[in-house]
DNA sequence: TCTAATTTGGACTAATATAGTCCTATTTGA
DNA sequence: TCAAATAGGACTATATTAGTCCAAATTAGA
């Protein structure tokens, strides 16, 4: 049904929310409420985005998040391979070849299929977190 | 993950296959066996193509499918439409509104994700069938 | 030094969607 | 009448996504 999971909804509102917050830091808790979106899973996804370096952490009483890079330069593509694993229309396109298809030998589209996952690449490859704030 | 079903790749093989069989009527076993495509899953969905007067269908001995459309006029997107449902990259962008977001009052990115549905649309709408053959 | 606010992170469960199977009926040419 | 085929409902299995629970570590401030 080529969805964007909610993981990556959630991490894109929150990016957007924490980049419109003037440098001060923004709790999970803060997110979470405002933005109704759960906790628990929000933590993930936030801590998530702190290893990869798009944001930064401080923990304890007073904490909270930062951003670590200009909105512009975070590409929702990496955000959904980061978060959901490789963006891949077809089991043969994942990077890593981990998910192989039985049907490889006698698949009679995989040339147009990796056609279409240029295509569909390049439209999350053109998107930033800029293009939601 | 973003991906393309199984059901959609295998009615696109069938298609080709069909499309390549110069009127001859085409069984659905014919494609299973060559495109090593499970059989039962494979005739639910020739039938659904036949339903929607992708293809015509004669039943008993010696019948068969054969298409009822140019390739050219077959799209994928309807196609995805026809065997998945909605092509919709976010909950709150499904036609009919069964599936409605919960979120969509805090919602502060689903302007965003609209014209990310249009983008990622118009992929689909413009592979036809002809474009895999 | 104690406490509350906070991030960290593993393990788990629940819900949903996708993929595949089974079975029986119907149609039809030979 | 038989065998080859489509038709289609009901079911099961598998995988993915979403969400929850719990315990630990960190830190500012009282
Ligand atoms: S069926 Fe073909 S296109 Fe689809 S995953 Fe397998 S090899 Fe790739
Ligand atoms: S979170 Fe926003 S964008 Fe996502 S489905 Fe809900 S309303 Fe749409």
């Amino acid at each position: 049904m080529i969805r964007i999971s909610k993981k990556v909804e959630y991490a894109l509102m929150a990016l957007k929310f924490i980049s419109q917050s003037d440098n001060k830091l923004v709790t999970a808790r803060e997110i979470s409420d405002t933005k109704k979106i759960p906790y628990d899973l929000l933590s993930k996804i936030l801590q998530k985005l702190k290893n990869e370096n798009i944001l930064i952490s401080n923990q304890g009483t007073n904490g909270g998040y930062s951003l670590n890079k200009r909105t512009d330069e975070i590409y929702l593509f990496n955000l959904m391979n980061m978060l959901d694993g490789d963006v891949a229309v077809a089991d043969c396109m994942h990077e890593a070849k981990e998910k192989d298809c039985s049907l490889e030998d006698s698949c009679s589209i995989k040339s147009e299929v990796a056609k279409l996952q240029k295509e569909v690449e390049d439209v999350f490859k053109n998107k930033t977190i800029s293009d939601f704030v």
